[in-house]
DNA sequence: GTCTATAATGGGATAGAC
DNA sequence: GTCTATCCCATTATAGAC
């Protein structure tokens, strides 16, 4: 985490080239969001940043390196990845606790929904992030469920790395239905309803 | 449905100007599925179908027109509505069958999930469409989860138009993983394990 | 670091000949 | 119906002055 931070407070005139960046990132986050990575265009960003395009290059050469820019802030914001180990009913609490959060930031889900769909189109920059992502959430759910699995609290007939695919799917489904109809769709109790069809009861013991 | 498909047979020389629509409307089904909405181009559909852009665009005058055909085309291929009121299980037995086929139509599916993706950007001509799909899978579902429910099938707990948002959701969430990793997803085991979770068995009884 | 100017390309859509 | 020619606009990216 050390990097070259020592770039602020060494010269004069520029105090910020961090805080450049971020706005950058800011803004692109707010067009990819509202247009898509396709269709939101460099000149836009610089627009809300109050800057030119060609400035907006020297920050980020290429347009991709922007996508990746605002998918990787995602991960920093985004989830607050909850330290593992503990008690495994707090990981469908924090999923819960999640979602609720997600529908005061109709924003991020608007980008992380867009992006996606994006991501299956060809040649598109951020495929391999979100097959990763992806690919990464399936594995950190499918050893909360083992842990949920080995106290006998899975709904049999149901594996763990299952149970994970589809708590991510039905997540991400509820999500676009709910930005296209947020009065017809609550995702959280619709998440709950799920996680209390597959996860049983604790068994009685003190 | 008669129309004017008189159109055909009356003078000579253009047999089947049905078909030269037909033919667009195959040709901007792939292209839009490999490059969505905003990332496809005319130029691209007309190459395929073997004529000039303005050529197409006297056909479907906007580009728009062409996404909005190419949306209708997918009800009357896509999902066959199967008829109603018949066994509450053959519901479900439809759903699972269809996703069963759709793994060999994965141009279909891709051309779904990036279109629903695009469809909650804004302008885009696709999100009325989209959302009233979803709308009107929604009721259908929630019919029959309520043909469920009277016969006590349904899981308490549950409600006919939670179980029938989430069955959708879970199903497009599935597919996009799938789309990004074919051989870590099976959508329709997935499917199969949330109605087994949500849809009890028949009570016992001739 | 920031800009203007511009390159190089591609987009959707129109006009009009045939 | 189909085409060529073209308009006009937008895009990403580069060059180079300050």
């Amino acid at each position: 985490m050390v990097e070259d931070a020592g770039a602020r407070s060494r010269r004069g005139p520029y105090a910020g080239a961090a805080e450049r960046r971020a706005a950058i990132l800011e803004a692109a986050f707010d067009v990819f969001a509202q247009h898509g990575y396709t269709g939101g265009s460099l000149q836009k960003i610089a627009d809300i940043v109050g800057m030119s395009q060609t400035s907006l290059l020297h920050y980020y050469p290429k347009k991709s390196d922007l996508l990746l820019a605002v998918l990787r802030r995602r991960d920093a914001v985004g989830d607050a990845t909850l330290p593992a180990g503990g008690e495994p009913t707090a990981f469908l609490d924090s999923v819960l606790q999640q979602a609720r959060a997600n529908e005061t930031v109709q924003g991020l889900i608007e980008l992380y929904t867009v992006l996606a769909g994006e991501a299956v189109t060809t040649g598109n920059p951020g495929r391999e992030y979100v097959l990763q992502r992806f690919a990464g959430l399936r594995v950190e759910y499918t050893h909360r469920f083992e842990e949920l699995a080995a106290c006998g609290r899975l709904r049999s007939g149901i594996s763990p790395d299952a149970a994970a695919a589809s708590l991510i799917a039905l997540w991400d489904g509820l999500q676009i239905q709910w930005l296209l109809a947020p009065d017809a769709i609550d995702v959280a109790s619709n998440l709950e309803s799920f996680i209390d069809a597959i996860v049983l009861p604790p068994t009685r013991k003190g």
